[in-house]
DNA sequence: TTCCCGATCC
DNA sequence: GGATCAGGAA
C-alpha cells in the first residue's frame, strides 16, 4: 500500500494504489483465512506419496530424486519408479558412479532421458563439490545440473523446511485464479506478480506443508482444463471460481516425421537400445527396418528410403550429442557401416 | 522461443 | 487415436 509522504499534505495529488499494490494487499488480507482452510483440507485430503513427509523434513536425497523425476512425469509413475530407482542407487555416491547406459536403462518408462543424465551429473557435482551433501540455499542448488528455479525451491522447502516461496505451474495457476479474476482457463498473472504473491502468501515456518497442499489443490481441483470448483476447498476465497471460459486452442507445431514427433521416434530408438544386451550394437539398417516395417514403408512408397536414412542420421546425431547413444563407424568394401548403442 | 518422453485419460 | 500433463536447458 502507498504510504508516501503525500498523504500528509492537505491537497495531495491523487495517488491511487496501483493494481499490483491492491492485489498484494488483498493477498495479505485473506492469507490468514486461507492458511486455516488449506491446513484443514490438507490434513484430511492431502495426497500421500513415498517421498512425502511434512511433519519432519524429507530426506534430501529422496527429495532430489523425486523432484527431478516429477519435473515432467506424472506422480503415479514416479510413485512406482522411485522405490526401484532408490534400491538401485541408494546413495548419492552410487548414483554418481552410474555410467550413461546404466542410468538410461534405470530411467525406463520415465521419458525425457536427458533428465536422467543430468541427475547423474548432479550427483557427481555433489560428490566433488559438496562432499556428497545436498546444499540448502537456492543459489547453490540452482548451480547444479538439472536443478532450475522450481527444483531448487522444492528442495529448500521440502527437504530443509526453509521459508522460501515455491512456484510450479500448478501453484502459479492456483494463485492466479484465486487472487485475480481470470477470464479464461489459460490466463495467469505475470511471472513477476506471481513471485510477489508467492512470497507474501505462505505461512512462515510452514512452507513445506503449504506448497505441497497448494500443488495438490492445483492437481485435484484447480486443473488446467476442467476445473472442479464445486469441490475446491478454496472456492469461497476464489476470484475466478465458475467464471473462466474455455481457452482458444492453440496448437504449436513440433518437428515430426511420417506423422510422429521426432521426440517420439527418439524414444522408440532408445527403447530398442535398452532391450539390447550389454556390449551389443545395432546397425542403422536393422534400426531402419524396426522403425519402418516393410508394411508401413509401402504406405509411403512415394518417399524414397534414402530420406529415411537421411532423417535418421539427424536423429542419431542429436541423441549422440545429448550423450544418450554412441555411434561407431567402420569401413568395409568402401562402405561406411554405422552401428549404435547406448552411451557408456 | 523450442526441444526434450510416455502412461493414461477421453 | 487424439488430448493431456510437466521443468530445465540452449
Amino acid at each position: 500500500m502507498s504510504t508516501s509522504s503525500d498523504s500528509q499534505h492537505r491537497t495531495p495529488p491523487l495517488q491511487l494504489p496501483s493494481q499490483e499494490d491492491s492485489l498484494l494487499c488483498h493477498v495479505a488480507t485473506i492469507a490468514p483465512s486461507l492458511h486455516i482452510a488449506v491446513t484443514a483440507w490438507f490434513a484430511e485430503y492431502g495426497r500421500v506419496f513415498p517421498w512425502r513427509s511434512t511433519a519432519t523434513p524429507q530426506d534430501p536425497y529422496i527429495t532430489l530424486l523425486a523432484e527431478c523425476m516429477l519435473q515432467q512425469t506424472q506422480t503415479a509413475r514416479v510413485s512406482e519408479k522411485l522405490p526401484l530407482f532408490l534400491r538401485q542407487f541408494p546413495t548419492i555416491q552410487a548414483l554418481a558412479k552410474a555410467d550413461n547406459a546404466t542410468i538410461i536403462r534405470a530411467w525406463q518408462g520415465m521419458g525425457y532421458n536427458n533428465r536422467a543424465l543430468r541427475l547423474r551429473d548432479c550427483a557427481r557435482e555433489l560428490v566433488i563439490r559438496f562432499n556428497a551433501r545436498i546444499p540448502d540455499t537456492l543459489e547453490e542448488l540452482q548451480q547444479l545440473p538439472g536443478i532450475g528455479t522450481y527444483t531448487a525451491q522444492a528442495l529448500a522447502s521440502f527437504a530443509y523446511h526453509r521459508d522460501t516461496a515455491v512456484i510450479d505451474v500448478n501453484i502459479r495457476r492456483v494463485y492466479s485464479r484465486v487472487f485475480a479474476p481470470q477470464n479464461t482457463l489459460v490466463d495467469t498473472l505475470a511471472p513477476a506478480m506471481v513471485q510477489s504473491v508467492a512470497e507474501i502468501v505462505f505461512p512462515r515456518g510452514q512452507s513445506s506443508l503449504w506448497h505441497q497442499a497448494i500443488m495438490d489443490i492445483g492437481a485435484l481441483y484447480c486443473t488446467a482444463k476442467k476445473t472442479k470448483c464445486t469441490e475446491c476447498p478454496l472456492v469461497t476465497h476464489c476470484r475466478s471460481a465458475y467464471h473462466m471460459k474455455p481457452a482458444l486452442i492453440t496448437k504449436r507445431k513440433e518437428p515430426s516425421y511420417r506423422g510422429q514427433p521426432n521426440r517420439i521416434w527418439r524414444g522408440k530408438i532408445v527403447e530398442l537400445l535398452r532391450a539390447l544386451p550389454a556390449r551389443k550394437t545395432l546397425s542403422t539398417t536393422t534400426l531402419l527396418h524396426k522403425l519402418f516395417p516393410p508394411a508401413t514403408s509401402q504406405l509411403f512408397a512415394d518417399m524414397p528410403a534414402t530420406n529415411d536414412r537421411e532423417w535418421l542420421e539427424g536423429i542419431l546425431h542429436g541423441l549422440e550429442k545429448d550423450g544418450i547413444i554412441r555411434i561407431t563407424r567402420t569401413y568395409a568394401d568402401q562402405r561406411a557401416i554405422v552401428r549404435i548403442a547406448l552411451a557408456l
